[in-house]
DNA sequence: AATATGTTTAAACACATGTTTAACACGCTT
DNA sequence: AAGCGTGTTAAACATGTGTTTAAACATATT
């Protein structure tokens, strides 16, 4: 977007920014070098290729958002704090990275040979450290006793779907600006459905 | 997949399954064609072009589910029950196309010039009535006053998800199967879990 | 000043892909 | 039997696209 001095720096936004809004077969490498405002062969140069341009993207963002996930989720206190943290820090991160979340949502949804090795791996790690979280408070009697799985599965779509629906939600009359205006309290308001959901009824 | 004599079927059926598993762009005519034991020409002949194709398989899953969707919110009962329907319903529908699911579910991810009317006509209709009927149950008591738009967000991502997440979530260990394993559960599940985080706590 | 190394450019290359064309086969009507 | 519309095919067409090439340019080092 701005006009870095970088090439390099500036074609990987570029390709950020594209591949997030219009997926990779929507995007031609001259779309990303005329945007880019470099030559097309500088694509090749700095990358190698279109492919490796694309998963570099992808494999920096899974790393990223799985270290904080795990990062979170691993700390040694009560279980109901520690999923209010991972919901808060997750989505934090998924607001930084909207677009680049976008775009690493689409890849997943395709049954691509060279994305899913690693995209599985992240997100394998993160399914099952939650699920073991989840099952946790469980064993502690915080939770009702749910199946993690599923609760796991469930907790996952009510954020990435906020991010991932964003191309249609903010065509819908009256939420063309839900991002910024639910910015602080989407996190809150899904830890609330969320663990009122899971809070057994002794509690209450 | 069954090899029906009617070549037409063929030519929709293939191109459902192959653009649900590998995306419109990651898809050639050719390949429908020879998975369909076609000849190219075909395609053209009987659907006029590769875009109009795909937009007829994704506009008839939408009415379908669209009209699912709002022919349960319709009713006039109980705003619970009414979405404890909803839930079962449309899960029942997700579950019955849940190729076709994945397949709109990504097109919607993109800013496609020739999908995004149609596509968030029927989608904002459905966030609508969903907002609707959840302000109908905290208007009557039944549930806390949480914001209706994000909720609906959160309701429709668990299930979405559940679906659209299936080419991560099969490759998770100890999930390939998760599908039909949770095939019973995951509209009871859901409906559990949305309906305790809405229930205001003077009713346990 | 000369050479070397890294960067950038315009053009070409190779090929995949959506679509069209022209010919052919078959069935139905007159 | 002739004509016509529908279905079907193989081949060609037109073009977009990822990548490579060879040369030019810049900058630093010796």
């Amino acid at each position: 977007m701005a006009n870095m001095t970088n090439p390099k720096l500036r074609i990987l936004e570029t390709a950020e920014e594209l591949f997030a809004t219009k997926g990779f077969d929507g995007v031609t490498v001259r779309d990303i070098a005329e945007q880019a405002q470099v030559n097309v062969a500088m694509i090749n140069y700095y990358f190698g290729n279109k492919d490796d341009l694309y998963l570099g993207i992808v494999e920096s963002y899974l790393e990223a958002i799985s270290t904080v996930a795990e990062g979170v989720l691993a700390q040694e206190n009560d279980p109901r704090l520690r999923l209010k943290l991972f919901i808060q820090s997750y989505v934090d991160f998924l607001f930084s990275k909207a677009k680049t979340a976008q775009l690493v949502l689409r890849s997943e949804f395709q049954d691509d040979a060279h994305i899913d090795r690693f995209v599985s791996e992240y997100f394998a790690k993160n399914q099952i450290t939650l699920e073991n979280t989840i099952n946790e408070g469980i064993q502690a009697g915080y939770f009702t006793p749910v199946d993690p799985k599923l609760t796991a599965v469930n907790l996952m779509g009510m954020m990435l779907w906020f991010f991932a629906g964003a191309p249609i939600l903010t065509r819908i009359p009256g939420m063309e600006d839900y991002m910024e205006r639910y910015k602080d309290q989407f996190a809150q308001h899904t830890w609330n459905l969320f663990i009122k959901g899971l809070s057994p009824r002794e509690r209450l």
